[in-house]
RNA sequence: AGGGCUAUCGCCAAACGGUAAGGCAACGGACUCUGACUCCGUCAGUUCAAGGUUCGAAUCCUUGUAGCCCUGCCA
């Protein structure tokens, strides 16, 4: 799976330094999400860097819940993250954490601050806090609570943790400059009053820590080395930095931002797709169409192909958004030997051979992948009557048309040479038979005389037919529209972008599993749906389609 | 008295003062029991712009321009 083409990147030239200055002797890396919603392919990058890093220097990889904000977390987002990392192959070992774990070690934290005249206790309200803090371009001014003793300050921040006062009613703040022009060093709130049950401590706290106040304690109890996180983080790295400076931890992290990844063509805001679930447009938050981590799984994607797709992006400080097609040709990379290549007819038509005796069904040997013999053989029923794709016989063909038309002889994969003789139409003269005769000759696929056809075409034997249904999908972005309709606030979604048809298939493509892929021979590559596939009725999912060079005229 | 970050091909992205990698996409051609795959070939006379320093600049300096982020008791 290494690509030994892709050159190193800016966060791998920062631990290399690290290392090599010695500011570092290891390197200890963590993916820390809240648990209040689930994954997506951008995670799927975080996710695949930190580990990746961890690996590839030897060193740790760790898994944190940043949970410490109980309004917005539950516990089943926890089991779900935890099943989309592993599915994706990043293992954290025996290294599961929860920032709500530490909130002893923080609480404590927040009394070294206090003691060392660096927080204070603050009674003014949310809205005051606000004007207080000035404006982008103006400086703010001070709290008049900024300075309390610390006996004082000692004695509320106690009281707050006892629960003597509502939600809101007083904040911990850290001292640092209400005229900095990094808005986030202006006396930032490192502690709220939340009387809320916790999805892990219980009622154990009334007050939990902020964000910026806890996040790098963590990383400095778990001993991260390098803190890995998006580029809107850049402005906190000061007050990143502060923390760990002022509770004077040894060796202490070192927080790096990167780029998120986007997509063209998907859904990626979460308010979006979280609007497209509520108003059923889309089956749910593992709707094929949407990047979800458990969206992509249940489409097909394999977890190889997502780490491809990953290492294929880069990882830079340049806002940027990947073309859908470099994921698109991940997953026929990776599929290509992977998955059995065998018929499947998706828009049918019937063939009758008219020299094949009637009644007869005879099995022929057909490998599964012609570029991976590992995949083995199986047998196809052939007959007098097949289903071929519409789009593989025209009354009048194109210049360079490779497939049937009157008078002409292809090839019928794994099976024999036929020769169109004719065909029948309906009233309105769309075609509804195709008629031709077969050389028992070609038995296999090739004419003992060395004689060659200009094209092969893939069938399915009508009487040993399975039909399942087949979902084709498009990119869900209405590519005129946009996503989001600003008039009416309405949500635009490609209306090609779920076609469900009936198809058919031979007789290996009825008996398998959810999850098993496959490629439908010129149709590009499949894979079974877990959640709508019943015994002996596959549903299947295009996972992707084939490139073509060859556009049917209209 | 605003601050921080970014800018290299249609899309990602290398290059760390030594003369513009690679991948995706696209386009030619060869091959083919999938019009796929594979294979060969083409694809930045110059790096947002204008000046400057240098023997030499995508890289350093100056001045602009454009985009993203920051005024939660969210993360």
């Amino acid at each position: 799976m290494e690509n030994e083409n892709i050159s190193k990147h800016f966060i791998e030239n920062i631990i290399d330094k690290d290392l090599a200055e010695g500011v570092y002797d290891t390197v200890h890396t963590r993916f820390p999400p809240e648990p209040n919603g689930y994954l997506h392919i951008g995670h799927a990058k975080s996710i695949l860097l930190n580990y990746g890093l961890a690996k590839e220097y030897n060193g740790k990889f760790n898994m944190r819940f940043d949970d410490t904000n109980p309004t917005k977390e539950k516990i089943e987002f926890v089991e779900s993250i935890k099943a989309d990392i592993k599915w994706l192959g990043a293992d954290w070992e025996d290294r599961l954490f929860f920032a709500s774990n530490y909130f002893g070690d923080m609480y404590e934290a927040a009394v070294k601050l206090i003691k060392k005249g660096k927080a204070y206790v603050c009674d003014l309200t949310a809205e005051e806090i606000r004007e207080y803090r000035g404006t982008l371009t103006e400086p703010g001014k001070e709290s008049p609570y900024r300075n309390r003793s610390v006996e004082e300050n000692l004695q509320l921040f106690e009281e707050m943790k006892a629960g003597k006062y509502e939600d809101g009613e007083k904040v911990l703040r850290a001292k640092i400059d209400m005229a900095s022009p990094n808005m986030n060093m202006r006396d930032p709130v490192i502690y709220r009053v939340a009387h809320m049950s916790h999805h892990n401590t219980g009622d154990t706290w009334c007050i939990y820590p902020m964000y910026d106040f806890a996040h790098p304690i963590e990383d400095a109890i778990e001993g991260i080395t390098h803190s890995i996180c998006t580029l809107e983080f850049e402005d906190h790295r000061p007050l990143y930095d502060w923390v760990v400076r002022e509770l004077e931890y040894p060796r202490p992290p070192k927080q790096i931002e990167f780029a998120k990844l986007y997509l063209t063509n998907v859904v990626t805001g979460k308010r979006y797709i979280k609007k497209l679930v509520e108003e059923g447009i889309v089956d749910g938050w593992d709707d094929p169409r949407l990047v979800s981590i458990a969206a992509l799984r249940r489409r097909g994607f394999t977890p190889d192909s997502i780490k491809m797709f990953v290492d294929l992006c880069g990882v830079s400080k340049a806002n940027s958004s990947v073309d859908y097609a470099m994921l698109e040709y991940c997953i026929r990379e990776d599929l290509k030997l992977k998955a059995p290549r065998l018929m499947a007819v998706l828009d049918p038509v019937k063939l009758v051979i008219d020299n094949y005796p009637e009644g007869q069904v005879e099995y022929l040997e057909a490998p599964c992948n012609m570029e991976n013999e590992e995949l083995g053989s199986r047998q196809v029923p052939f007959g007098r009557e097949l289903y071929i794709e519409r789009e593989d016989f025209m009354i009048e063909p194109p210049k360079k048309y490779k497939r049937m038309f009157v008078g002409t002889e292809v090839r019928l994969m794994n099976a024999y040479f036929v020769t169109c003789t004719g065909y029948e139409t309906d009233a309105d003269g769309n075609v509804t038979v195709v008629h031709c005769t077969y050389d028992p000759e070609t038995k296999g696929g090739n004419a003992p005389d060395g004689r060659k056809v200009k094209g092969t075409i893939h069938w399915v034997e009508c009487s040993n037919a399975g039909a399942v249904t087949v979902r084709l999908y498009e990119n869900i972005v209405d590519e005129e529209k946009g996503v989001y309709n600003k008039e009416d606030g309405s949500l635009n979604v490609n209306p090609n972008s779920l076609t469900t048809v009936t198809g058919y298939v031979e007789p290996a493509l009825m008996n398998v599993k959810a999850y098993d892929s496959f490629q439908f021979v010129r149709n590009g590559f499949f894979c079974v749906d877990y959640k709508d596939s019943k015994e002996g009725t596959p549903v299947y999912n295009r996972i992707v389609s084939l490139k073509s060079s060859f556009k049917l005229p209209k």
